[in-house]
DNA sequence: TATTAGTCAATATA
DNA sequence: TATATTGACTAATA
């Protein structure tokens, strides 16, 4: 067998990069103006501009005379879908200007990345890009052959792609007609989920509704178009929360029977700018136990811990003693530190878990050790420094393998015959392919196999790696909803309204910008965001 | 047998 | 360098 084709590529930022950028710019601000204490990082100057941005598939973009060249085009270009020529831009920047005190030419990371070359389509330049893009786009048409497009190679470690494709020669038709298109915008525009639908249409056998193309030259160029919100509203300093219970350090006796359900708990100090240090751990009043000062004893279908405050909680101390999350994962819950960043940000409920509770479980018993044990088990002391004797043996379970875990003799590999196995390399997905699956999930999470085996041909995928996008989308789908309701219930149903400024509180924060991002990806956003141009246009009304 | 849950580990990103 | 993301593997489950 051999191994999935490089992924294609596009000279400028990715999509996925762009989109980050613009949450964790706007959370950051958001979090620097709630601070107040001026702890956290103030976004830099010329990122400010940014925190106002975001996508609105609604607005359209309609080019005027003086578009010239595509050097005029915001670098982030292919990623938005409106520019500066427009008047709402205009308008809107100029409010910002004044609103941040930064020249709109500063505040712009048009220039971060260098321009792009003026003399035509030379291979770094935009327009080619661009091409590039509606041609793998085109190949959604019945008569082309996804696969066959995609023969650059991405570098996504830089944000840039070298661009490998072959441009048309001079005075091609295709050439003219790319140069038409690229420079007209006389075509209707048509969106990843129209021709998503489309697409998904032509393979339900319904061509009704199908919009494809003829040819390359027939394929409209879509018009990117970006919508700009007002940065998110700041509200009053958070009240200050009183600690509601005293904390008491709790030795065993451990408990002489097994309680029905004890519900296990770590505690948040607001007033210590923190968590307490000392553990504890809060007995289901109905059950009438004793605490316990660690889970060995309860059986994990008779316990229930709050993984939400747990993590925050890890993840506070984590931070606070410089604890290295590979430490951490391996030493402790031992899991791979990809795994605990992840159980981290998307903690599931506890009683949603199946064979992960174990996990959790480990994290709570480190969590209820008293600080000085909790960095000796991971050999370290006070100062963060490596201690040589780990007391990990009597305080705490030796961590497990997980079940399922890979053993390196198993890793699926790929080779030939004879000689030493080659790891497959993970695959990476080309833009074209990510943003074509996206469009799909959007409109059906759970294609049947036939459509899937169809979008496999059209993308040049294998059927497998096309199940597995859908199985992930599905679960990362599902778990960022769960993160959505929590964080949507701990504020009484206003998600945007920032929560107290505490260390667990950012990091509810944080995952929440990150839920944005990945509602972005995965197209499952929540009502739209108000503009200042929906509100020009509702004032007008 | 297909799907889910838990996870690895390569890779991207901060 | 540390953390976040994500395609794919494995075992459990429907």
């Amino acid at each position: 067998m051999e191994p999935p084709a490089e992924s294609s590529a596009r000279i400028g930022r990715t999509h996925g990069n762009t989109t980050q950028q613009r949450y964790d710019l706007q959370n950051s601000q958001m979090l620097s103006k709630n601070s107040g204490s001026g702890r956290l990082k103030k976004p830099k100057e010329e990122e400010d501009l940014s925190n106002y941005f975001d996508l609105n598939d609604s607005i359209s973009y309609s080019p005027t005379d003086d578009f010239n060249s595509f050097d005029d085009l915001p670098e982030n270009f292919l990623d938005t879908e409106e520019t500066p020529q427009s008047n709402h831009f205009k308008s809107f920047s100029a409010d910002n200007i004044r609103r941040n005190g930064n020249s709109f030419n500063n505040n712009t990371n048009y220039d971060k990345e260098p321009r792009y070359h003026r003399s035509g389509l030379t291979s770094s330049s935009k327009s080619s890009d661009l091409l590039t893009d509606l041609r793998h786009t085109d190949s959604f048409s019945q008569d082309n052959d996804l696969g066959t497009g995609f023969d650059t190679v991405s570098d996504r470690r830089n944000g840039l792609h070298q661009a490998t494709y072959e441009i048309p020669p001079q005075g091609s038709s295709t050439y003219v007609s790319e140069i038409n298109q690229v420079r007209g915008f006389d075509k209707e525009p048509i969106s990843n989920v129209e021709l998503a639908s489309s697409m998904i249409s032509t393979l339900e056998g319904d061509d009704s509704t199908s919009t494809i193309y003829d040819s390359y030259d027939d394929m409209p160029v879509p018009r990117h178009t970006q919508r700009i919100i007002p940065s998110r509203s700041i509200v009053a300093p958070p009240p200050k929360i009183e600690t509601s219970e005293k904390v008491h350090e709790i030795r065993p006796p451990r408990p002489t029977y097994r309680p029905l359900k004890t519900v296990v708990t770590v505690k948040r100090d607001y007033n210590n700018s923190g968590y307490d240090d000392t553990p504890i751990r809060h007995v289901n009043e109905e059950v009438k136990t004793e605490a316990v000062q660690s889970s060995y004893d309860i059986e994990e279908d008779e316990m229930m811990i709050d993984t939400a405050e747990l993590c925050r909680r890890i993840a506070f101390e984590l931070k606070k003693y410089k604890i290295p999350q590979v430490l951490f994962a391996e030493k402790i819950i031992g899991r791979s530190q990809g795994t605990l960043s992840d159980l981290l940000r998307n903690p599931k409920p506890w009683d949603q878990l199946k064979t992960g509770k174990s996990t959790f479980k480990k994290m709570f018993d480190w969590v209820n050790l008293n600080q000085d044990d909790r960095l000796s088990v991971l050999g370290m002391d006070g100062n963060g420094n490596k201690v040589s004797t780990p007391r990990s043996e009597s305080l705490l379970d030796p961590p497990s393998p997980a079940p399922n875990a890979r053993h390196s003799g198993k890793t699926k590999k790929y080779s030939g015959e004879e000689g030493p196995a080659i790891k497959k390399p993970r695959l990476i997905f080309s833009d074209v392919q990510k943003r074509t699956l996206q469009a799909i999930f959007k409109e059906t999470e759970r294609p049947s196999k036939e459509m899937q085996q169809t979008i496999a041909e059209h993308l040049g995928l294998d059927p497998s790696t096309v199940s597995n996008y859908f199985m992930n989308a599905r679960r990362r789908s599902r778990n960022t909803q769960i993160q959505l309701d929590s964080y949507t219930d701990s504020n009484d149903g206003n998600p945007i309204t920032p929560p107290p400024e505490t260390p667990s509180r950012r990091n509810s924060n944080k995952r929440s910008t990150s839920n944005r991002k990945k509602e972005d990806e995965l197209g499952i956003g929540d009502t739209p965001i108000k503009t200042e141009i929906d509100e020009i246009s509702e004032a007008s009304m």
